[in-house]
Parts: structure tokens; sequence; C-alpha cells
DNA sequence: ATGTGTGCAAATAGTTTGCAAAATT
DNA sequence: AATTTTGCAAACTATTTGCACACAT
């Protein structure tokens, strides 16, 4: 709600650049995660549920093709947090960067933040000479609350 | 070729913990994992691929499972580096925690050290009373080569 | 008007699962 | 002998793609 706008801007523009087409779908999504609180995550699927419950009817390939775009353009960071499908989120510089804590049994997922990544990372891929697009810190694990619970085997 | 058989010991160890079987399968499919380089990883696929070359038939189906259990029983550790696929490599603490820095164009992986990660990994889990399980950092980047070969835009 | 974007349906890729036969303990 | 494991084929899930039509510029 605060800079609802920048990124969408930037995003148009980014998109002009490079003769692309800033169609409503496409603003739709972005809108999605402009809306989305911090610290949340998007799938395909579920971009294309929750635009469905508000009306908008856009495909799930159209879904897919979006995100691409607007990962290719860095405007999403693109998480391979669970099992399976990737998720979504608006990615820094924007959005100070963070990383994740995830419970292997519920899903659950927290995030932090600690420069001291950053710093590693930027480093590390220096120190190699790549160019850092992206800095990853996932932490595995299992919440308080499973802990508790976890009394059994099972699967 | 060193520690060729503690791990081989433990596997069969856990596997009779929990009443399960130590096959010729299952012993093939870590047999790989002793014989591969440092820094390199495993998918399902290549797994599969592999011991067909040796010779040994078996099924995909199978190698998944494989992996399942051995994952379960902490012996592999997943990693989720490439698009789509899961890749496997022996975790820790058989061998030093490392972490990954992958060449989004040509997908190269380079793997570092680095202990800050743990500590913060640890620091950030325990804070919150998580029981860590696993701590994965992954750089994304594009490396010397490819930078100098990335003049132009494509798809 | 031109070329990009969309929806649909079909195709892929990776992984999972049911079941009968085979192998381990 | 009792059970787990395997292989095969079919089922699934997430994602991608071809194509004709629709829309943004």
């Amino acid at each position: 709600m605060e800079n609802t706008q920048s990124n969408g801007e930037r995003f148009k523009a980014r998109l002009h650049q490079e003769g692309l087409r800033f169609t409503r779908q496409r603003q739709k999504i972005l809108d999605l995660f402009q809306d989305l609180a911090a610290g949340q995550h998007l799938s395909a699927e579920e971009i294309q549920q929750t635009l469905a419950q508000q009306g908008e009817r856009i495909s799930l390939s159209t879904v897919y093709r979006t995100l691409h775009v607007m990962a290719r353009v860095k405007l999403l960071r693109e998480l391979e947090l669970a099992e399976g499908k990737k998720l979504y989120e608006l990615s820094a510089p924007f959005l100070s960067q963070h990383h994740h804590l995830v419970c292997v049994q519920c899903g659950a997922v927290v995030e932090f933040e600690a420069d001291k990544i950053r710093q590693v990372g930027g480093h590390q891929s220096a120190e190699r000479g790549y160019a850092l697009l992206d800095c990853q810190f996932t932490l595995y694990g299992i919440c308080p609350q499973c802990q508790r619970q976890t009394v059994h085997s099972e699967e």
C-alpha cells in the first residue's frame, strides 16, 4: 500500500524496454504481489485461484508465462522452498533481502534477515568472478509445535 | 575411497534399526555416491543411467524410493539447485558442510564453505525454537565465461 | 496494422503409486 | 516363511508448448 506504484512503473518500463506489453493479466498478477503481506509467497496455482475468486479469469499458462517474464526482469524472486512447486515473491532490491526457515513437517515458513548472509554471498561470488543475481539461504528444520507432536514416526 | 565403509555401515545399521533391508540396489546406489568426486550431485535419472551403464538394471521407481530412504536416514542431502529436478549428495556431518554457487546460464555449480553460514543458521533457528535439520545457502549468478558470451538477449 | 499475449488443449518432465513377483532376513 | 523391496505400468503434479484468436501499442 506504500510503494504501490513504484514496482508497477518499474515493471512497465522494463517491459517497454524489451518491446513487451503491459496487459491486464500482468497488471493483475503484479497487483497480487503488491498486496501481499510481507513474508508471503505465491505459487502459480495460488495466483490463478486468487484471481479467479476476484472474478479475473486468467489461464494457468498465462500465469506461468507472466511469472517468467517478471522473474527475468527481476521483479520477482523465484523460491524453491516447498516440495516440487516454485514460489514467487517481490524481489530485492525493492524489498529488503530476507531468507527462509521452513518447517519440513508442517510447511510453515518464517522469514528472517541477516546481513552476514549477503556479505558472504557477495564475497564468495565476487571471489570467483560470478555476477551475483540472487542469494538464497534456506533453513530446514522442525518448528516447536511439530517437535511436540512428533513422538511417533509415520509416512 | 577413503571412508568407503563408514557410510555403508552407517546406512546398514540405520536400515536395521528400522527393520529395513540392505538390498543390492541400495548398495549400488550408495556406492555411486561414495565414488562421487566431492562437489558432485546426482539426480534420480543420472543414478539410473549410470548404473545401467555398469550393467546394473534398476528401475527409476526404485531409485526414487531409495533416495527417499537414504534422505530420511540423513545419509543424503536433498538439493533443489537445478530447475525442476532434485539433486542428492552425501550429507554432513560425514562430509563437511558446504554451499553452492550456481550459474543460471550454463548450470555450472561451484561449492564453497563458510562457517558463518552455519552459525547464522544455527542462531536463527535456535532463536525460534526450531530443530535445525539442514542449512542450504545457494547463490545464483552468472559465471565469468557466460558473462563474456552474454552480449545479447535470447530465449 | 503489427506483433505480442492469451486461452485452450495437448504434451512434457519429474516423481509417485498399486500390484504381483522377487529378494532379504 | 514372513515381509520388505522391486519392476512395470499407470497415475499424478507442476510446468511448458502449439496454435488460432484477442489485445496492446
